[in-house]
DNA sequence: GCTACAGTCTGTAGTAGCTACAGACTCAAG
DNA sequence: CTTGAGTCTGTAGCTACTACAGACTGTAGC
């Protein structure tokens, strides 16, 4: 078994733009231990591969769907360890989209505020300003 | 004119009680200047009035509605020098309650994608599981 | 071979909006 | 006079990055 595995090897700026992330966060993943740590060239390069690409697109695609890094690492790690069963998967993601709800509603609730107060606004001068109600209320 | 205003005298865990804010925010609002420096006792103690309370109300108000602190900063601006027009005010909001919006379609869309994979998932062993499936796409 | 210049390396500081702590001081009650 | 709560200050920690400085490396052109 050599260590040869056929595949393209990638800098950071390669594995930068094909995942669309910015090189410094992928140190800081690196930093927080989210990703491996690459193997290295004789002069200290980070040299990564498929496998880094895929997890890094995980990762990303985690954090645009909100879910924060602790989660991210729980979910690595089950995933790591080959214990996570899809229903513990779909536990954690009913809880963070409990979460989104919880943001969605309260959102809602700041939107009506807002449009309301706005809808009332006449242009007119200071005093009486429904806006200013609206955050004094 | 005295400097003698009726009206209670509050120390800093008081004005924290009135207005349901942290005491320590109350420091932190007063070092970036967005409350003013209160009046000090001898021995240094900061002594609040009332105009404080409607002050931090209206701050604490605005951080409720989602405004950040630049955002407040300005409004308060525009009260202070008498310059705020209800028109101005009200273009303020409506940028805001754009941004609002923008988050809550942010949002939905993290919701429709968690909520279809939850609803895929049969609660069975990991490969084929839908919410990594969700998380990988 | 030499010179640019782009890419990489490291550690560290900055961002927002707080929150919390350490160590010293003050104040009121018992 | 002591005890305990409240206050004072400066500073560090939190999340999730992002950016910079200063040194080094790798490569293309001449």
């Amino acid at each position: 078994m050599s260590t040869h595995v056929s595949g393209k090897r990638l800098l950071r700026a390669e594995l930068a733009a094909r995942t669309g992330c910015n090189h410094e966060t992928i140190r800081y993943y690196e930093n927080i231990n989210l990703l491996p740590d690459p193997p290295r060239t004789v002069t200290g390069y980070r040299v990564y591969d498929e496998s880094h690409v895929l997890r890094l697109r995980f990762i990303l695609r985690g954090r645009d769907l909100g879910f924060d890094i602790d989660e991210i690492r729980g979910l690595l790690a089950l995933i790591d360890g080959g214990l996570g069963t899809c229903s513990e998967f779909k536990k954690r993601t009913e809880k963070h989209l409990a979460d989104v709800r919880a943001r969605i509603r309260d959102l809602k609730r700041i939107e009506g505020v807002l449009s309301a107060a706005a809808k009332k606004c006449t242009g007119k001068k200071v005093p009486e300003c429904p806006v200013l109600d609206a955050l004094s209320s």
